[in-house]
DNA sequence: CCCTAAAATGTAAGCGCTTACATTCTAGAT
DNA sequence: ATCTAGAATGTAAGCGCTTACATTTTAGGG
């Protein structure tokens, strides 16, 4: 038994490796091993079906046995597609994405296709870069999030024909492909039911609209369901802050020091609201009783807390395995099921409440 | 005459993608259009020092006015490395990796490497699978959660002599190559302190330590502290969950039943301890008046809600930057630095406090 | 202006695999 | 037995790039 410890001359290290790759396993030594030709081995890992049962069983003996590990590049190269699917996200430091790409991987899987995952921390330009990047790799497909892309972006796909579906965002009639959900429509509902509640003061603790059109659209939502009664959504009652708690508790502080406070706050997502709720309570103001507070995503642990928070429930789990089945399709070209539209779900919990009379 | 129109589309659509992929410009055009070797392309991507400048700036000027994207397969296949670095988590779903994966994945960007992630959702089985899986993509690096993998996983490494480092745990004197921390000293802290405090009867909500050698050690490091003080951690004391916020309610619900309370809890991670915390709120048990409770990871939220958690910090942005710092080194051979020890620290908030007096 | 070393460039051989096409085998019909 | 279609297998040409080596150019020094 060779002796391997870890050492720190990288120059043994080196020679070692260079000895030990030279050795490595190709699919020629395959097929020498099982006599038979490279193509009836490439055969047996692509098309089993077409290979006699005999030369079957031995080729995948040989494989067995020589521990052969084929090679991704020299496949990707000669087939022309490489098994790998690219997910670009604004960030995986947000329980949202990263649940939705776990479920994405776990289905990729299954598919026998591997994930690369990039971020560009919401910035659209270095989402631009990110697609570059994956597409060199040469991705069989991508996975966007939301709608809204530098042009050169689509330009560069529709180019090199390469499939993609946009996430966590939907539109209707839309020329891209979805598979998500409507931002405005659902925070048009969590607005609607504050609203119908009683509440006429609401203000809004958003994320950041500029380069993030999900976070644009809930507040256009609320907007939507504010005006459709006649109430006004003042400027000052729009808070933006990027997606943390620390700044939803921030955002909530500002809004505790006007003059007059609003009934309830919408928040543009769970992590802000929870930010927004402990600022309450470090403040002694109690939730839902003077102030009523409302999420969006519905993490896991947002109705585990205390107090629960009301929210809007996105199904981020199933969003990946749907986009997971329809870049499979798409790559297969397959006849395509349409776009598909997941319905979110009002979760009243505990830190909404009818407005307190005054 | 070969018939074979019988195949659905699976024809027109691999020459409708022949078609588009024939369009596509190889380094050969880009060659051609600015009237050098291709040789001399390939240097300017690769070795630009090596060109002169004139040539340089015609074939960047080509690279551009074509559009001008190499082909990552056929570079791999041909200089045997892919700029490809894998990392297996156990998932991508608890906000302790995925924070480390953002910050390792922004490091590699900058040394132009490309991010696969798997996961294997705390199955040492699956986490050799998704290695191999990794190995055919032809990674140049790997990063491992923990310390325990199965031991045809390294043995595999080896062959193939690709790099890689554990991370999320640390041994010293290892033979394996660490960027981490000591689960286990760092849970012996955070157990001392609560024991400092006055605390002697503890009792543990861990993760599941079948499979988590982070989880085992945490609960090891307890251990040591408390034997440390000739005191005794009964079994029935320590119930191992899964993490997640519910599980941590779960398992707090099930000590409160206990006919003795423990005065402290301490808990594998700050989910389980939110959990914990949202079960006492709910069942009007003040923390940390009538119990202590403390947490592990010290992720972002864990300061900001109410009442903020104590526990241990756990800089995985930290990590994961130098992580990559480390297999990038690893893989260009350089004269590596040694193995890095991160330091934890322990962070006092509003979750404990010393026993009520009885 | 010639000579030479160094710099720049070009030539061409693969990297390990897939796959179109050619060839050989198999087995049922005659 | 012979023929033949269809199944099984083999042959070999690339896929787009890198790189060792060969060749040409450049720039000083004599």
């Amino acid at each position: 038994m060779p002796k391997r410890s870890k050492i720190k001359d990288s120059k043994a290290g080196s020679r070692r490796q260079r000895a030990l790759s030279a050795k490595s396993v190709s699919l020629g030594d395959v097929a020498l091993h099982s006599g038979v030709s490279t193509a009836t081995v490439s055969r047996v890992l692509n098309t089993p079906e077409k290979v006699a049962t005999k030369s079957r069983i031995a080729v995948n003996a040989s494989i067995e046995a020589l521990g052969y590990i084929p090679d991704g590049a020299a496949r990707a190269l000669a087939s022309r597609h490489s098994g790998i699917i690219g997910a670009v996200v604004p960030t995986l430091d947000n329980a949202l994405f990263a649940a939705g790409i776990q479920s994405l991987q776990r289905r990729l899987r299954q598919h026998d296709y591997t994930l690369i995952v990039a971020s560009h921390e919401y910035d659209l330009a270095e989402e631009l870069n990110e697609v570059k990047m994956l597409l060199r790799q040469g991705v069989d497909a991508l996975l966007l999030v939301g709608s809204r892309h530098d042009p050169a972006l689509l330009q560069l796909l529709a180019e090199k024909g390469v499939p993609y579906v946009n996430c966590w965002a939907w539109e209707a009639d839309s020329l891209q492909p979805y598979v998500g959900f409507d931002n405005r429509k659902a925070a048009r509902k969590i607005a609607d039911y504050l609203l119908d509640l009683g509440h006429v003061d609401l203000a809004v603790i958003a994320g950041r609209t500029e380069s993030n059109d999900r976070a644009r659209d809930r507040v256009l939502g609320i907007r939507d369901a504010v005006e459709a009664r006649n109430l006004r959504l003042a400027p000052e009652r729009v808070i933006e802050r990027s997606y943390s708690v620390k700044q939803g508790r921030d955002a909530m502080r500002q809004l505790l020091q006007m003059d007059r406070l609003p009934t309830a706050v919408l928040c543009g997502n769970d992590i802000l609201a929870m930010g927004a709720v402990a600022e309450c309570q470090s403040s002694g103001i109690k939730v839902p009783d003077e102030i009523s507070i409302a999420g969006f995503d519905d993490l896991d642990m947002s109705s585990q807390i205390k107090p629960a928070l009301t929210t809007i429930h996105v199904p981020s789990a199933e969003m990946g395995e749907n986009a997971a089945d329809y870049l499979v399709a798409q790559i297969r070209r397959e006849p395509l099921a349409p776009p598909i539209e997941i319905e979110t779900r009002l979760m009243v919990r505990e830190t909404t409440a009818k407005p307190r009379a005054r």
